[in-house]
DNA sequence: CTTGGAATGTCAACATGGCTGACGTAACTT
DNA sequence: AAGTTACGTCAGCCATGTTGACATTCCAAG
């Protein structure tokens, strides 16, 4: 899209350096990316996975576990357990589908809610101020990259899931 | 830095929506991220954290057990039971330290060599192809996002290793 | 030279969160 | 009435993280 550094459009970034600083920089962002929401999860005895959770319940109220297994890619077994405890600690409920009763749309009780919140909040944070510090031109590559490295049917998820799932 | 889209200058890149997108995007991303590595190992009864040390290891031949405990992050047990069934299977090697004989500076053979190889070539593969579909400046973007995303502690270690260890 | 601390390894026990397999029930579909 | 789907559950296994305690070897400093 546009000239660079060595002389004309160069295929400089995709060097097998490169590459490499990329990969260590996907390393080392996940992990500051997790740090602040695990520690808040910690001192409540929850995991990350209790988190994606609460984040795709509130993300898109009202789904289904089948649809919240899809996203997570995991086994309803692994998910059972998580969502077990929410729903023990009163954080998630569960209303019988009006059309479907076999289903069970997933909802964030206020209490979950503000846990999600808590936990969004902090790791928001990071992301404003990384994205503040980068400016809205590098927040755009970023975003592209990211979107070329999902499996194309996470993708889909990505882009589709816009508004809930009602 | 530059002018955007709506109206001048505008911070809408910075708002919950935003970020929440940028969140997901990390999520799905960091899958595919380890998706094709993790299909390797799988196959020979490893799993992500002996791809970590192997991966860190090629980089910084001659790094010691601590260096590499810092970059990882893990208690030296964890790290341990990894380095052991590489060096059971001959994966790596560890050299006795010549100026402080306490260390243990660790190497790849020839066989973890191809170990490594074998992985990173299909995350390579798969981050080419990203930085390609993006383009040179999505990827400067992108890197510049995750530098900023970083804990400052880890962001030295991600900068500052640029050469080996020895 | 002795002593303290650093670098490393190891044993044991435990938690989380993945997995598989098997089985059950309710409800939709044909 | 029969088959399928959506969901839950029990049981057990595995990888990988954790703590705590203890031993060894070696460097460095008093």
């Amino acid at each position: 899209m546009a000239e660079n550094s060595t002389g004309s459009d160069s295929l400089l970034f995709l060097t097998d350096e490169q590459l490499r600083k990329g990969i260590e920089a996907m390393f080392f962002a996940y992990r500051g990316f997790t740090a602040d929401p695990d520690r808040i999860l910690e001192t409540l005895e929850y995991g990350r996975a209790h988190h994606r959770a609460v984040h795709f319940i509130n993300r898109s109220p009202g789904l289904t576990v089948s649809q919240l297994l899809a996203i997570l890619c995991v086994t309803k077994q692994s998910l059972n357990r998580v969502l077990r405890t929410l729903f023990d600690a009163g954080m998630v409920e569960a209303r019988v589908g009006r059309s479907d009763k076999r289903e069970r749309r997933l909802h964030l009780t206020d209490k979950g809610a503000a846990l999600e919140r808590s936990l969004s909040d902090a790791q928001r944070a990071r992301m404003r101020a990384a994205y503040r510090a980068a400016g809205p031109q590098a927040v755009q590559g970023f975003r592209t990259v990211l979107e070329a490295m999902m499996d194309p049917e996470m993708r889909k998820q990505y882009l589709g899931l816009k508004k809930d799932a009602a």
